[in-house]
DNA sequence: TGTACATCAGTGAACGCGCGTTCACTGATGTAC
DNA sequence: TGTACATCAGTGAACGCGCGTTCACTGATGTAC
């Protein structure tokens, strides 16, 4: 907990925390950044907003790390991690080319669609990414290539080579009909985006 | 010309302008506006910024506009247009599903990939769009749904219905390849996410 | 084990800057007579 | 056709606000002895 003394009407602040409450305050910043983030984008996300979410006065956040640009590579990191493991558990059953299916069915879901904080940061950030320091697009490039090997190697009725073409088209549509699903302001062109990219890529 | 009278070392600007040259010079700022909310996103470009590019002073904006939303709708749905008669033109010729490939060729080419300012606006602006005004995501989905139709009108092969399915999903692989390509840090991934789109969408 | 002191997470005010918007002003254009 | 006046595109200073960042301060924690 962040409080450690709660009375009835006040909740008494302690001012200095255990290095292991110190740590674990640091990642709720960086996890309240990285759905903020996504929800409202990168520049339109004041620091107070995250530090607020996270509990705390903006002015402790450089208490943690250097700059806005540093959590925003963590949070960007952190998100294309958890989706990378998200991705792989559903893929975990399933035999050959099949296995993706688990994978397209989530990403493609309207709950996806709908969850905006905690969904594909690709797509929840695309623009900013693309305009973004090297090191966030080198981060963004690195996490690519794992979601598309990761596609790639569950594409085992195909020799490698031939697989790796196939996730890039297969993770371009995933990306794409996401996008779209997300812009169009018409829930039945909506559903349907997402249920035709299913339709042509499952297995 | 923007300056009636030039003198050889200091560009005299003359204040009032005839009707004729208003409408020239809100036209610039259109134009100027299109281009630089796709190079920069629309919340980073400063309305100074648009003025000076229209060779203005910042003041003038709100003689033409009513607001920075306002300029931001006109250009949307003048990039929105220029896009759909750009590719309508492109698949003029050609016959039947075929004559979607040059409008797949052209968007999917590494030419329209570098071209930040004058490109396709869902990929340059798709997290802002998303995040957009009502008027924003309205004119959004107009401008999606014009598309996809415009797809599915040239896949002559298929019945309507079964075309504009196809074409969801062309679409989507087209916006989705497209906004990896410009994301990614890698020129040769970033080829080959355009390549093999194109090569999996040509019909 | 106790004590004195350094450390440092967190607070909240303040700074400086950029941006959207407003405003008083300018002077050529367009119009009423 | 000329003239007096209203119009209005454009200028550049100013306003107000939000935001990233800094800073002096607080007081519990952790450590040296």
């Amino acid at each position: 907990m962040m409080y450690q003394i709660q009375t009835p009407r006040i909740i008494i602040k302690l001012m200095r925390k255990s290095r292991q409450e110190a740590a674990e305050t640091r990642q709720r910043i960086v996890e309240a950044a990285s759905r903020r983030f996504r929800e409202s984008g990168i520049d339109s996300t004041a620091l107070a907003d995250l530090m607020a979410q996270a509990g705390l006065t903006h002015g402790g956040f450089y208490k943690h790390f250097e700059s806005k640009e540093q959590v925003v590579l963590e949070a960007l990191q952190g998100a294309l991690e958890a989706m990378r493991e998200s991705l792989a558990k559903k893929m975990e059953h399933g035999s050959g080319n099949r296995s993706v299916n688990a994978a397209l069915a989530s990403y493609l879901s309207p709950e996806h669609r709908d969850d905006l904080g905690g969904g594909c940061f690709f797509v929840a950030l695309a623009s900013e990414l693309s305009r973004g320091s090297d090191q966030m697009r080198d981060m963004a490039t690195t996490g690519m290539v794992d979601f598309i090997d990761l596609i790639a190697n569950h594409l085992t009725e195909l020799p490698p080579a031939a697989a790796k073409k196939k996730a890039l088209v297969i993770v371009s549509t995933m990306i794409g009909a996401l996008t779209m699903a997300r812009m169009v302001n018409d829930d039945k062109l909506s559903a349907s985006i997402l249920r035709e990219a299913r339709k042509a890529l499952l297995q």
